[in-house]
DNA sequence: TTGAAAGCGCTAACAC
DNA sequence: GTGTTAGCGCTTTCAA
């Protein structure tokens, strides 16, 4: 492939603005050790000229690597492509470039693509997405992820349990709590859970907090109706079809994210189950057309987009001396999908 | 930004190798010129070491980034992110990385991106989204993404009208017709469109495929009722409110995507008229859950993700002496959202 | 077939 | 404050 020809340089709007290139450079850092005056008319000559700095000459002369690398499971799953959107946009405002990558749910994938992003010395990693309950599963990972910190590097994960990386931190166990509060207020007692995979950290909290909340009412959390299925609108549905076969007298299901409610509401749907009439529904997440199924499902709001912007913003900041920790807060958001507990 | 430590460089490796650090390069890159013996004791201590190639180095020096750059709308729209999963799955598979913008459909801001792009040297550009029926919106862009090409650039539109690019072409206008053509079979004669901003050139193409299905049918389509808005859910649902307001007579509401059609659907909601039994919607698209919404949406399916993944496709291909062109097909979905006209 | 040397465009010590 | 200069790690002429 032919070499792009060489564009506008540094070199050319220090030339225009009649200064050396060092000032030119400080001047478009923002770095002081210029005057004012100087600094503002070079960068209006560069906005003039339509300059763009070439990053990997900054990132090879030692500079700022403006690169920031964003590790999700799938890009086309809304929880995901929602914090992805909060990312860009902050990356948009700050100049910076977000890498994305698939990690497929896979440890082995998530391994390479972390190797991958390291090789391209990116300054920002941010991992988003569960994490796993045996931390067998991501020694590697974790491993790798040290030593790109060691080296300067920046991490941000969310939604996971690392030690040593700063961490937006859904309200998982706690928004299950209060999902599953707001099913006890209407009467539920026999409540089923439509759960991913247990070895997913995320899937774990999420269901710890249902317990919590049955436990909280004196309710047998050990027996409660549990069925497992990917962590997807399949799997809600799979999860559902075995509810009802199982424990035909089930009033609620707690879905662990809206893509097994959606699935639930679509099983439910086919079998004739009314919603919420003869069966209440809850998700978790909010993505952004939970409002628009019929029924609306009633969910907990995560601030999927203030997530990624936050991700990123923390990586930015000089990093602390111990890893900051950002709980997302939830909001129980109610709509047509939940309603008292059918009198029997 | 914090930067990593610098890691292991070729010059390692070829002193190690007791070689030039241009036999080494020249080794690595499987370029001819090097005593096979030579290259093979060069690629071996280079595994042994464990080295990767600072792509920063290599780029600045040389070649082309192996990097992607994707430039969509907004990437939390699922129409968006859907094609982007595509795309990035395919970079998967050939360890390319892919850079996410937004354009935030605003020509400025994506003229901007594409710079970014150009700046950091990547060596493809797709660009996903609707382009602009005024040809001067986009001139700017144009003449950068044409210098692009000529500096050896490969460069994909998905559903704009690029003289001199590869393309996937969606098919709006047939589309349209489909969907049209449908809602003439059910018997309806007073059909309104739903319509994002008609400078946009894929709004401008389904509303020609909705006119041309009405003037084929012998319908006067030059007062066929229209009520234009932003192209989003909200959008969709003012365009509705303006339906209901101005024509209330109307039976058939063709959103443009479906992200409107949502917004239609909501504001029928809204003001209890009944779908379809009242008013049949249709629309545009067939994101993910528009099986999930109730009623189901009738629309048309386009192979979101099977268009991204062929825009990556064609560029990784040698560029082909003219210009080639994908289209991508279409298919009409019907679901519950459209029902026979009522008789009146 | 191999190597020396000249950059690629930028930042950062170190002068002035 | 501002400029000079030496790299960052690699590819690529151009000689040998």
């Amino acid at each position: 492939m032919p070499r792009p020809r060489s564009r506008l340089r540094l070199a050319d709007v220090a030339e225009r603005a009649g200064v050396s290139l060092t000032t030119a450079s400080r001047a478009l850092a923002g770095r002081d050790g210029v005057r004012e005056e100087v600094a503002e008319r070079v960068r209006r000559i560069s906005r003039e000229l339509g300059y763009v700095a070439n990053p990997h000459a900054r990132t090879l002369a030692g500079g700022t690597a403006s690169t920031v690398g964003l590790i999700v499971h799938q890009i086309d799953d809304p929880y995901f492509s929602e914090i992805a959107g909060g990312v860009v946009q902050v990356a948009g405002e700050r100049d910076l470039i977000v890498q994305i990558c698939h990690s497929g749910r896979n440890p082995q994938n998530e391994l390479r693509q972390i190797r991958h992003l390291i090789a391209q010395r990116v300054g920002v990693i941010i991992i988003a997405g569960s994490g796993y309950v045996d931390p067998r599963m991501e020694a590697e990972s974790r491993a790798e992820l040290s030593a790109f910190q060691d080296a300067g590097g920046r991490l941000t994960v969310i939604g996971r349990h690392f030690l040593n990386a700063d961490a937006v931190r859904p309200d998982n166990k706690e928004g299950a709590e209060t999902v599953t509060g707001h099913l006890l207020a209407l009467g539920h007692r026999r409540i089923a859970v439509a759960a991913g995979e247990m070895l997913l950290s995320t899937v774990a909290d999420r269901f710890a907090g249902v317990a919590a909340a049955l436990a909280g009412a004196g309710l047998p959390s050990d027996e409660l109706p549990l069925a497992q299925a990917e962590f997807t609108r399949d799997g809600g549905r799979h999860a559902a079809e075995r509810i009802l076969r199982d424990h035909p007298d089930t009033t609620a299901i707690v879905a662990l994210n809206d893509a097994m409610a959606i699935g639930v509401l679509s099983a439910l749907r086919t079998h004739r189950v009314p919603v919420p009439h003869r069966m209440s529904v809850a998700g978790f997440d909010d993505v952004s057309f939970a409002a628009d199924l019929a029924p609306g499902l009633t969910t907990v709001r995560l601030p999927l987009a203030e997530m990624g912007r936050q991700a990123l913003s923390m990586a930015l900041r000089p990093p602390a001396s111990r890893p900051r920790r950002k709980s997302t807060g939830h909001e129980l958001v109610v709509r047509d999908s939940t309603g008292p507990a059918p009198s029997r």
